[in-house]
DNA sequence: CGATTTGTTCGGTCTACTCCGAACAAACGA
DNA sequence: TCGTTTGTTCGGAGTAGACCGAACAAATCG
């Protein structure tokens, strides 16, 4: 059997999946899904993702469908007859990112902002220590937001080439 | 009392600071206690947190520890005779970030970089499939670790200039 | 039309975390 | 020295989330 290897290294992998999964707010389940699909050559339906994945079909159902929302893994209704849902992974991890961004990331900015500059606005001009800090945070959030929104439209490697090369 | 516009304004901001701490996987009476001391002109002790908070010593002791771990606040001891250990914000956010991304994300990404590299050394040269995905990968991974490297040595203006600047 | 396969929904259990109050330790002040 | 103040630690209540199995809906196949 030489797959052996191959497979101990895709569990490692997958392993590791699952830890970054936790890292980012996801459960475990959801870490060995995709990492199951990252390394799937064909799309996969929920009863093959039971039977790789040893979870429970119920868990199946719920862990795809949040994947699917944030955009980790596409969901192919109906390939070839049957009725079966199939799922693939995204594998441009870039791609992913750039969605959590501007999805998430810049969504919850834009809505902090939104109170601070609120916040900021129905204070009286001269309001001392609470108008300074309040100003220091919106310019910070602004510069984040903007930093995001530039960030999400480039490559990778136009982003790490833009760091790389600039000059102070 | 026109300080109340100003007490509102204050509570609004801090309201979106426990928010966000839940967001980056805090509890929300960590959000609530930097929001508190961001705000302080003078340090802060754990009694001062207590009333100022609502939460229980115990519940401000164990945050502080926490906050004042992941860099959040800084913990002065004993400031003026007193045994009373104090507590100030730090008020800059990018600091924080780059603190953030330094010891965790680069973490994070490092010791998942180095898992995949490992699995990829065990593989025969000829292993199809696997080798293929592990390698993509791989190199997104080092990407990725590249550029955080890079961005957290960098100040908010410089990064956001870096990335107006650049020119495809 | 049944029987089977697939996918979703709905309680239920287990675990982890947040926060609290009480007990405790350490240092100071009278 | 004894009482008081401050800070930490510990056990427990309440809560949220992960995952499971069972019940259910929908579609296909004989």
């Amino acid at each position: 059997m030489s797959e052996e290897p191959r497979a101990v290294a895709r569990e490692r992998v997958i392993e590791s999946m699952e830890q970054s999964a936790e890292v980012y707010g996801l459960s475990r389940s959801a870490g060995r899904i995709y990492g199951v699909l990252y390394f799937s050559e064909e799309p996969r339906s929920i009863p093959e993702l039971v039977d790789e994945t040893g979870y429970a079909k119920s868990t199946i159902s719920n862990v795809t469908r949040t994947l699917a929302r944030i955009g980790l893994i596409r969901r192919r209704s109906s390939e070839g007859g049957g009725r079966r849902v199939q799922y693939t992974a995204e594998r441009e991890i870039w791609f992913i990112l750039q969605d959590v961004f501007q999805q998430y990331v810049q969504r919850e900015l834009q809505t902090t902002l939104r109170t601070i500059q609120r916040a900021e606005a129905q204070l009286p001009d001269d309001s001392g220590a609470e108008t300074e800090r309040i100003e220091e945070l919106r310019e910070t959030y602004e510069d984040l937001q903007e930093i995001v929104a530039l960030a999400s439209d480039f490559t990778v490697g136009e982003l790490r080439d833009a760091l790389e090369s600039y000059d102070r």
